[in-house]
DNA sequence: CGCGGGTTTGATGATGCTCAAGCCCGGTGG
DNA sequence: CCACCGGGCTTGAGCATCATCAAACCCGCG
């Protein structure tokens, strides 16, 4: 290949480094030898739309950070119906973190909603990281901390809203992804059948 | 003060320490000088039954470590009802994460159920901490992750889950919680009314 | 034009809540 | 020793919320 026919490529990976770049200094700084330590443990991943990231029954071997794209997060009930957990768009982290640190098989699926671009660091890398690099533990506790927190936000939520109020939270709280998913996507996430969602948005 | 005067508080101390300490030492490893610093930002506290740990409006601005007794975690919904989210006892860390991280008042209330006996770290001294012994930002990052893990499991089974097997799971899961708070609580704590678990209780 | 995914509508029914009453039982005081 | 109290637990009738199932609708697309 050319120098030339690379340049386009070498300039969108130097914008995806920047997007992750941007997200962790949030929290910790780093050298720039550092940096170099930590891209080279990072791959670099494309799944295309319908494609799956983990699979039940695989083990979440790894930490992923969204770049650009949407990814799905759901498990399958008693009665094999899909149940949303989390929509993960641009600069977001995730990870089956329940599989991931107890090393079994994973409940969750997590699939592209659209074609997603990500940056993937592996259990392995993650600990050369942590050793080479003692601030991202910091950075990894801050995050868990975040997500943590986040997550307990939702638990509340569902145990003390009625489904009407969680729907209008929700199109207040993250408009854009009501343009990205399906209703019907948006109704198992925020814990009802998407016939009583439709219900709900007919009413007014 | 004698020596030998000293030697009961000595022991018992000794036995706290230890108690906290081999939670710890699963995750990371510490020399005796680092010991020494971690326990000099120790408090240690204790809560009569029925008084408050943190209140609404407060901001959490600690982690706790339970040695002995029992905390309850919960919140009041729009009826002011009390919902239980955790009931916290021995060998147990504990605080309201998302009022820690946002530095905004909490939402929750934290009450002593028990006697209980805690060390408790300020958020200056976690800093502290984190600044002379870097290994517990990895420790922390592992907590985190765990009680990040189990909240998840929590969610997906307080969503799939119908209440009867919640409870029969409950009751498989933590026996000895049973003895130690009622059945008000463990109904709240389980996501329905009291009357509804007494029915569940009688039907078989 | 017909197909298919997503969405809506309506009838029916289950789950679990509300409210009110009564029960059980240990503690306290007369 | 009994009477009463109060907290926790139970029971029952009625009801709200939300799920299920089946059918129809809508609309872009081949």
């Amino acid at each position: 290949m050319s120098k030339s026919f690379n340049l386009n490529l070498d300039k969108e990976i130097g914008l995806n480094e920047n997007s992750i770049k941007a997200n962790i200094v949030k929290h910790i700084k780093l050298t720039d030898s550092e940096w170099d330590i930590f891209f080279s443990l990072l791959d670099n991943k494309t799944y295309n739309k319908g494609e799956f990231v983990l699979k039940p029954g695989e083990v979440c071997n790894f930490h992923g950070f969204i770049l650009s794209g949407f990814l799905r997060t759901y498990f399958l009930d008693k009665k094999e119906h899909e149940i949303n957990l989390v929509f993960h768009t641009e600069d977001w982290w995730f990870a089956d973190i329940a599989s991931f640190v107890s090393e079994a098989p994973s409940k969750l699926n997590i699939v592209a909603m659209e074609d997603t671009v990500v940056f993937i660091i592996s259990r392995e890398n993650l600990e050369i990281l942590f050793e080479k690099i003692p601030k991202f533990e910091r950075f990894f506790r801050i995050l868990n901390q975040r997500t943590f927190a986040a997550l307990m936000g939702r638990y509340i939520d569902e145990i003390a809203t009625p489904a009407k109020d969680r729907y209008f939270k929700f199109i207040e709280m993250r408009p854009t992804i009501l343009n990205r998913v399906s209703l019907q996507h948006i109704a198992s996430f925020l814990g009802m059948t998407k016939e009583y969602l439709s219900k709900i948005r007919s009413d007014k």
